[in-house]
DNA sequence: AATCCGGGGCC
DNA sequence: GGCCCAGGATT
């Protein structure tokens, strides 16, 4: 099947738009592969606003790959706290230290080795590869997979690979008719600020010419996606344990929700058909404090006071988060190896409910401190 | 192919 | 409340 309009007749005008239409983003001031990495990273499933903080941060404290690999896994964690999909921080930085180990400190301008580095997919190599390095790797992203599904009018749901590799195909005829550097942006740029979810603006784009969903006015409609499941329900119930100044605080384990992240000491329960009663909640918080603080357990049969709550949402989860303090004036002993001074919690990674609950806990900490007031 | 993995902005 | 965002890893 031909091409109605030819690929280096469009390629040209996609980046002859991008040079006369691009934002000036700060990972666009560079050809630093280190850099250019990092921002493709940070930049997965996450807004170009809510990154560019971060990135800045980042690449302060880590400016170049030898620094990363030299860090200690919780100072890179503390950098990516409130950026969310914490593996990537993980496997960034894992990846750091491979091109280190492996490849003298050099990032690889080769598809097989640096699209091995963990946390290094189709994408990221393929955006990698074409920015900073000008070669013709197809980047297909979130943008790519809307502006190519109209401009060649596919509706067949875009998870399925045939559709991806068809897409990836189109990008590579063009890539190879183009500068790869402005072509791929030019592709996300266009899917950013044109070829948008919601009205997109035909009459601007540089490819409508060839638009295949535009021609046949369902552009609006593409990309097609599959539903969506429900999102589970979970209980978190969580103690604030604060004694002449310490915080009782604990790390999630390295692997699964918010790997490696500290939190508050908590136990997460699975809704089921029944609402947790308060004698439910009553036991399982007194199994939890029987772990962390064994001498307080043993001093009598503790209850608790509910003081904080909070709803969050993840994509696949909905956290009913409430933090309760447990009764009593005088406790035998508190195991400070389970605890931090109130001035270091702010120095460990938290995830975003956590960080905003011991916000509000944190600031009256003398009502709440067992030690301080009755 | 489906699920897990954050968080926020927008409608 | 649902959708989407410069996706990747795992099963």
């Amino acid at each position: 099947m031909a091409a109605a309009v030819p690929d280096t007749h469009m390629a040209a005008r996609l980046v002859d738009w991008y040079e006369q239409n691009r934002r000036e983003l700060p990972w666009r001031q560079t050809r630093d592969p280190y850099a250019i990495w990092v921002s493709e990273t940070m930049l997965q499933q996450t807004r170009v606003e809510t990154v560019i903080p971060y990135y800045h941060a980042f690449l302060a404290a880590f400016p170049t790959v030898r620094a990363l690999a030299a860090a200690a896994e919780d100072e890179v964690l503390k950098r990516w706290q409130g950026l969310g999909y914490y593996s990537r921080a993980r496997n960034l930085h894992r990846a750091a230290k491979q091109v280190v180990e492996r490849h003298h400190g050099v990032i690889p301008d080769d598809e097989a080795s640096f699209g091995q580095l963990p946390g290094v997919g189709p994408y990221t190599c393929g955006a990698v590869l074409s920015i900073a390095f000008g070669k013709p790797i197809p980047a297909v992203d979130g943008n790519v997979l809307r502006v190519m599904t109209r401009y060649l009018s596919l509706s067949d749901p875009i998870e399925q690979p045939a559709v991806k590799a068809r897409v990836a195909s189109a990008v590579k005829a063009w890539l190879d008719a183009a500068d790869p550097n402005r072509l791929t942006q030019g592709l996300m740029e266009l899917g950013a600020t044109v070829c948008v979810p919601k009205s997109p603006r035909c009459t601007a784009c540089p490819l409508q010419p060839g638009c295949a969903g535009s021609a046949a006015g369902i552009a609006e409609e593409l990309p097609v996606r599959l539903p969506r499941r429900a999102r589970k329900q979970v209980d978190v119930l969580a103690l604030w344990i604060a004694h002449h100044g310490y915080v009782a605080v604990e790390q999630r384990p390295r692997e699964g929700l918010l790997a490696g992240m500290w939190q508050l000491p908590a136990v997460e329960v699975e809704r089921g058909p029944k609402a947790l009663s308060d004698a439910d909640k009553t036991a399982l918080l007194r199994d939890k404090l029987a772990v962390l603080q064994p001498a307080m357990a043993a001093a009598g049969d503790v209850d608790f006071a509910c003081i904080a709550q909070a709803k969050h949402v993840f994509t696949h989860i909905d956290w009913h988060v409430e933090v309760y303090r447990p009764l009593g004036d005088s406790w035998p002993q508190l195991d400070l190896s389970r605890c931090v001074p109130v001035q270091a919690l702010k120095d460990l990674a938290w995830p975003r409910v956590y960080d905003r609950l011991i916000a509000e806990l944190a600031q009256p900490l003398a009502v709440f401190d067992t030690g301080v007031v009755k």
